[in-house]
DNA sequence: CGGTATCATGTTACCGGTAACAGATCGAGT
DNA sequence: ACTCGATCTGTTACCGGTAACATGATACCG
């Protein structure tokens, strides 16, 4: 049996009671538009908070039809820089006085969809889905839906509306170049199997590809897991090569906690970064910067890509920009050399 | 001007419509409560089906004043502790069909107020904040908001609610006790500004409390910034110190990534640990384990934390159990010795 | 065969705001 | 004194679901 608790929920009609006014002046006190005279203003403000009167957002909405958020999905809330990312786009929505809703879809597509779907009947003004690939029901739920839908962190082959980020096939090409100049023949990439991690596997291809242009051999792969990967996942990986780690002269890996995780078992194992052999990793996540040696990594402007989506939001709401079908903005990569490429 | 594109919504009444029947069986044949025609519901489905008809959670939770989620403060979507908590709870809540609706702080608590007033506005049917801290203000608001108030990660003396964590202070007694009985005798404490800090404060009072128990000399304090400090903060300081920091025998950092950077610092500088220095984190993050020397941390049960709120947030709202001013469930924590501690 | 339980569906009203429109009041200008 | 506009406040209806109740159809009983 639930606890019936009597909640008389404070309304606009209390307050209004209290004040001696209709609820509209009550709705017109509160908004604070001008419309109201200053001293029913004060007696409306007083009596409200009085009775401890809370604005209900909900109703707001409803009545409106205008949620006033933006809904966000991430893959892991474990990520510099999709906080990153996410902190930004708060703050470009914030301005504008929209909020962002945020899911977390653990890698998943099948939580995706789920999470889609739940916040799709929250009736989100905007979806900014992080990633390209998605699975054919989420990609025909957003379609459907009429609403501006944004994806970041990937550039698409075929958008579902606008996307914002980088090619991540694109950005691994510096990589390879600045291997490939100094030497270093032989790679072994390490990322997660590629259907978990659709943004590691276009890194793989583009490394690869990458690799063919700069007359390097064909580049080998190890797959160490499911989305997420990470440092714990690297390390093993490299432990349990041990000693055939050496038949490469580089190392590249799909993120940087996966290269700490590899350099840290090449130095339990005595192999020598970068003299023996080299590393990279992927994302300028802190680690790379502060550990020994450094890690040679791709800094992916994470803060940008949430700025210019949050400016992408709110021009497409206001009607400024009409549709973003096909619009595609690139915020740009530029490698970090580290030590572990060093010569 | 904003572009008022004509959008003709789908509501349960078109799909009445389309489907011959009045829209209060729609919503029966939607809801699939059996108390519809097995014929007339795969009628409707396939209207809605057919007309793309997407259910309007806001609607419903405006008529049944029940938003069916639960409104979650994290200070940062940057730690894998917090994550896995989430996780935990999301996990826990999920089998109730209720919904975490997630909401980052920075680690300010002025960012919570606003988060708080703005997520008490969209009618939680609970509010689980992270940390034991918080402004009047936001106190007052939650108090008055008369729904169940969990705070996590913390167990403040004076719980607005019920509380579920751990002492922060308690957690850093074993570590003490662990570096007196290695012989450690001069600590310097690691952490960020109190104030911006209160889980990190709490812990440095229970190091030094500890220490005073164990018969050691005062610990020290450096405070390294605001938090979140992280590997960076940790690097830097240690850094700066430079030969200085020869002076004590072990390095009490808050957190394992500020232990992380305090280590390769010292890997730098050419202190060797844990020969020269000991170095202490807390947290169990990945890296304290990964890195060579492994840290000496402390595991706090990030996931039982999510999962006792999760059970505990159900049980409130069944009416399961009733209120839960003052109830604390404690979840324990366990020193993990590393070998930044060994002899 | 009337009475009643059972099942399936329809009708009405309402949740808490606010847009749109309709007064009411007042001062200024003619 | 009357008109007019500006300023302020009130009234009505509505957003999209669904609880509560009413109704209609069918089955089953003594």
């Amino acid at each position: 049996m639930s606890a019936k608790r009597a909640k008389p929920r404070v309304t606009m009609r209390d307050v209004a009671q209290e004040a001696g006014v209709s609820p509209m002046t009550v709705s017109r006190a509160l908004k604070d538009d001008g419309f109201v005279n200053e001293r029913t203003r004060g007696i409306v403000r007083s009596a409200a908070a009085r009775l401890g009167y809370v604005y209900d957002t909900t109703a707001q909405a409803f009545r409106a039809q205008r949620s006033g958020y933006v809904a966000v999905t991430l893959p892991s809330i474990n990520n510099a820089n999709f906080a990153t990312t996410h902190r930004a786009l708060t703050r470009a929505l914030q301005e504008t006085g929209l909020e962002a809703l945020l899911g977390v879809t653990n890698y998943r597509l099948e939580e995706e969809e789920r999470l889609v779907r739940n916040l799709l009947s929250r009736r989100p003004e905007a979806l900014v889905l992080t990633g390209g690939a998605h699975t054919e029901e989420t990609r025909s739920l957003v379609a459907g839906s009429r609403i501006p839908v944004i994806e970041i962190w990937d550039m698409p082959a075929d958008p579902i509306g606008a996307a914002v980020g980088f090619s991540n096939a694109d950005a691994m090409r510096p990589v390879i170049e600045h291997l490939a100049h100094t030497g270093r023949r032989k790679l072994l990439f390490l990322g997660a199997a590629g259907r978990s991690d659709q943004r590691g596997a276009e890194r793989r291809r583009g490394a690869a590809e990458a690799a063919r242009e700069c007359g390097l051999p064909e580049i080998a792969t190890l797959e160490i897991g499911d989305a997420p990967i990470s440092m714990t996942e690297g390390f093993a990986a490299v432990q349990n090569l041990g000693a055939a780690v050496r038949a490469y002269d580089a190392l590249v890996c799909v993120s940087d906690p996966v290269a700490f995780g590899a350099l840290s078992a090449c130095q339990t194992l005595g192999v020598a970064v970068p003299k023996d052999l080299a590393i990279t990793g992927f994302g300028a996540f802190e680690i790379s910067a502060v550990c020994t040696p450094s890690i040679t990594t791709v800094d992916v402007r994470a803060d940008r890509i949430g700025a210019e989506t949050g400016r992408l939001v709110v021009d497409l709401l206001d009607g400024a920009r009409m549709s973003a079908k096909g619009d595609r903005i690139a915020c740009g990569y530029a490698l970090v050399q580290g030590a572990t490429t060093a010569l």
